[in-house]
RNA sequence: GGAGAGGUGGCAGAGCGGUUGAAUGCGGCAGUCUCGAAAACUGUUAUCCGGGUAACCGGGUCGGGAGUUCGAAUCUCCCCCUCUCCGCCA
């Protein structure tokens, strides 16, 4: 969320933001809110300092034996006054707050304003002719039939339309995925590995953005307020909430291997079939909490990170710089990696990098102290998948496949499988 | 699932209706001493909100919320969490 601080004083700026973002909201209230709950703490604020004064003096009379009923009689009526005041006090912060949740960050100043036509591919890596084979090429859809390395059938009996069961080789591959790039991050990037539980509470879920905005788009449980993760960046970003990092253990990064669950509500009908949309897949996913100055660097480096992993597994990608009416609620600046999935003739997002600034950090509470100053201040929030499994298993398929409908493997994958 | 204990400052740990934002100890920071360090001593050390250019002034915060009271860390109720024992169990 943004410091109402600084929605004040820049009110221009935050509807130029809400612009870039095509969200249609009306800062009116929320400065009116504003405006009235200053009023009312400095009104109840000075009845409660006549209070605090009057108690004092109320204490001396009784420890000098005295008498103090005419004193307390008088203060019955402020006390009454001051109790109206504080209720309308904390309605109108949760009102604030509520109104606060719904306010997008703002747009870096260096992406492209606009809808997804303005998004500008900035780098593109690879060969995106088919290493193997010459004839007609296979989707992944058709490859995995043919090749029985995940069955939708299944999925659908046990579950529903839109969840897979993994057989044989193709539940190996994903493993031998996961702990490739468990490794990448955790060995040569420098991440910190760490395996959350796959749910968590409401409060975890509205730390990160994810509520109150998209609740249909999350699983809920029947019995308990609590909501299977759609990404890992829910619960490593909230192991944070409330902490005090020291400026020189900044920046701190984290990975972290999650199977994330999405219900897909409203895109019903689109790629059904196949790895590209379905219910449950595996992530690795990159955190970062790193200090203001910093933030940006570190975003590149968190993308150079996530593509070393197409990199290594020869899978060619491009690099797509998100306008601002593309990217996420909660975040400032986001890159997408897309593979080329040659038989589909598509890109697939199999990662998106962004950088939320303090955004994230103004909800959940996370500070670091300055060694100069010494004084906290908030961090920057940054994450990005790397990667996400059954799109890049996609790009595998139809890029490593054979003539024959037989898949070569990428040989940093080998010393997995 | 049953029974009990408890949640206080960075940590440990007092307080159990009225100068208690909170004793004391440890830690942190600065200074004295020292060639330097340790020890010792002295000082300092929470956070949020409102007003103010600022110095500063005021208010709130003892797991969260509600209540009793002139006044609550202290009393009552609800919720959350942690720990111990029993039961069950991969």
């Amino acid at each position: 969320m943004l410091d109402l601080k600084f929605i004040r004083e820049n009110p221009d700026k935050v509807r130029q933001g809400l612009q870039a973002k095509n969200v249609k909201l009306d800062l009116g209230a929320i400065l009116a809110l504003d405006e009235e709950r200053r009023k009312v703490i400095q009104e109840v604020e000075a009845l409660k300092a006549e209070r605090n004064k009057a108690n004092d003096a109320i204490s001396a009379l009784k420890k000098a034996k005295q008498d103090a009923e005419s004193k307390i009689g008088e203060m019955k009526s402020i006390s009454e006054r001051i109790k109206l005041l504080d209720e309308r006090g904390s309605k109108i912060d949760e009102e604030l707050s509520r109104e606060l949740l719904y306010i997008p960050n703002i747009p870096h100043e260096s992406i492209p304003v606009g809808g997804p036509q303005n998004n500008k591919v900035i780098k593109e890596w690879g060969v995106t002719k088919p290493r193997y084979a010459t004839g007609k090429l296979r989707t992944h859809v058709e490859l995995c039939d043919s090749l029985g390395w995940v069955s939708s059938d299944i999925g659908s009996k046990l579950t529903g339309s839109g969840w897979l069961f993994y057989k044989g080789f193709g539940a190996r591959l994903e493993r031998a995925l996961i702990n490739f790039m468990l490794d990448l991050h955790a060995k040569k990037h420098g991440y910190e590995e760490v395996s959350p539980a796959f749910i968590v509470n409401r409060g975890t879920m509205t730390g990160t953005g994810q509520l109150p905005k998209m609740e249909e788009d999350m699983y809920r449980l029947k019995d308990e307020d609590f909501f299977l993760i759609p990404t890992a960046e829910v619960p490593v970003t909230n192991a944070h909430r409330d902490d005090v990092f020291k400026e020189e253990d900044l920046p701190k990064k984290y990975v972290a291997y999650t199977p994330c669950f999405r219900r897909e509500a409203g895109s019903y009908g689109k790629d059904t079939r196949g790895l590209a949309r379905i219910h449950q897949f595996d992530k690795v996913e990159l955190v970062k909490f790193a200090k203001p100055e910093n933030s940006y660097a570190e975003l590149e480096s968190l993308r150079a990170d996530a593509e070393k992993v197409l990199e290594l597994l020869e899978l060619p990608y491009r690099v797509v710089l998100l306008a601002s009416g593309d990217i996420s609620f909660a975040a400032a600046k986001c890159y997408d990696l897309e593979i080329w999935a040659p038989g589909s003739q598509k890109w697939f997002e199999v990662s998106s990098c962004s950088n939320f600034e303090d955004f994230q950090a103004r909800r959940i509470n996370v500070k670091y102290r300055r060694k100069d100053t010494g004084k906290t201040e908030l961090v920057h929030t940054l994450n990005g998948s790397g990667v996400a499994m059954p799109r890049t298993v996609i790009g595998i398929l139809e890029n490593f496949q054979k003539d024959d409908g037989t898949i070569v493997i990428p040989k940093v994958l080998e010393p997995y499988l």
